[in-house]
DNA sequence: CGAGGGGATCTAGCGGTGCTAGCTATTGGA
DNA sequence: TCCAATAGCTAGCACCGCTAGATCCCCTCG
């Protein structure tokens, strides 16, 4: 604490902080690429430490286990889904919540293995109030912009739970096989139209 | 099986397959148990073997694998979910779909290990055209007949599998604790007011 | 009634998993 | 130059899904 700062902080002890962080941005790196190339049952500590040429033991000097390692691979997937949903800008004659349903299922669908560590797997990644990840919060709030222009008289976080929840539905019965492939336009189209046209009255 | 079948059937051959078949519906019984009492995880072929006091090469005498246990569960669960769909008729003043919909997560909120094993966990279980179990046509079914006074002009298999596909956001982003309970009672209002208000034009 | 055959069941073990105790060897500081 | 701290490894534990091969029981037939 006292010795490591001193010289403007460029000092040994800094440079194998520095290279301890590579190294564990590298284990998130190659699980996750693991997992979207032969999916999470493959991703195993052995073979994870094998592509990053240490041993075993390694890994858990940087994680408490295997969890915490997809846990830290599903959250910095929701800073890529955050991003993603922050450029997909409606086309002409597009609606902004149109392309971001649109852009949330290109990318459950290109990123099988990463969507579902994100939203299937269950983790302890905390969901209530206290230290949600930035990551999340933004992924979530970007769906809440896409959603605020026809929100009418609702309530806006409770719609947009509905909104990512539909999303979130037909995501993973479509990756599971479970939902015909003919209907995937329809789908898309009802889906939108029942929630933004809604004529609503006030009452009920 | 020229032997077997005299005497009106009342054959030890009789006993014996009555006794297999007593025995195979006791493996999945003991599995759906245990994955609903401790999780899935807990269910191990040496358990599941152990508690149905057999040892475990005899739990391969009836099925493949443990997938297959598992999957003779879901699909068990899926009549269980039909059942229920069936019998849940709306009280006065309730829609039907409202009835159904809350039926539906109503069973998934009670037997989550349950549910999974029917629609989380990825298993082979043809949902394509040919050979879908009985009883998951049964439960699709029932989820049409619920949509289908608020169809209006649109596509019912198409919106039914909407419905379906919300449900089952809603119940699994529920389970693992990433809606806020606060919205419960919301979220449904407007996922039922969306679907089934909206005073559609034809046209697009 | 006794011997043989066949099927049902078990014991034991294989290769894999996540995880960790405890040894080794390198390396920075006095 | 020597020492101590520490980063990393080897080896192993308990468990997993699954199966080969031995064993035992029970039914059939002479």
């Amino acid at each position: 604490m006292s010795s490591g700062a001193r010289f403007g902080g460029v000092t040994i002890q800094n440079r194998r902080e520095r290279e301890r962080a590579e190294r564990h941005q590298l284990i998130i790196d190659v699980a996750r690429d693991l997992a979207e190339a032969e999916g999470w049952d493959a991703v195993t500590t052995r073979r994870l430490a094998e592509k990053v040429e240490y041993s075993q033991p390694v890994l858990y000097s940087h994680f408490k286990g295997k969890d915490a390692i997809v846990r830290a691979v599903a959250i910095q997937g929701c800073g890529e889904l955050a991003r993603l949903l922050r450029k997909a800008r409606p086309s002409r004659g597009e609606s902004r919540l149109r392309a971001a349903a649109e852009a949330y299922l290109e990318f459950a669908r290109r990123r099988p293995a990463l969507y579902d560590a994100m939203f299937v797997q269950q983790s302890d990644i905390p969901w209530g109030t206290d230290e949600v990840p930035q990551e999340l919060l933004d992924a979530f709030g970007e769906l809440v912009a896409a959603v605020e222009p026809v929100r009418g008289e609702r309530d806006l976080e409770a719609l947009t739970e509905v909104f990512w929840s539909s999303l979130h539905g037909i995501a993973t019965l479509m990756q599971g096989g479970r939902l015909r492939p003919v209907h995937d336009e329809t789908r898309l189209d009802l889906l939108l139209g029942a929630l933004s046209l809604a004529e609503h009255e006030d009452g009920l």
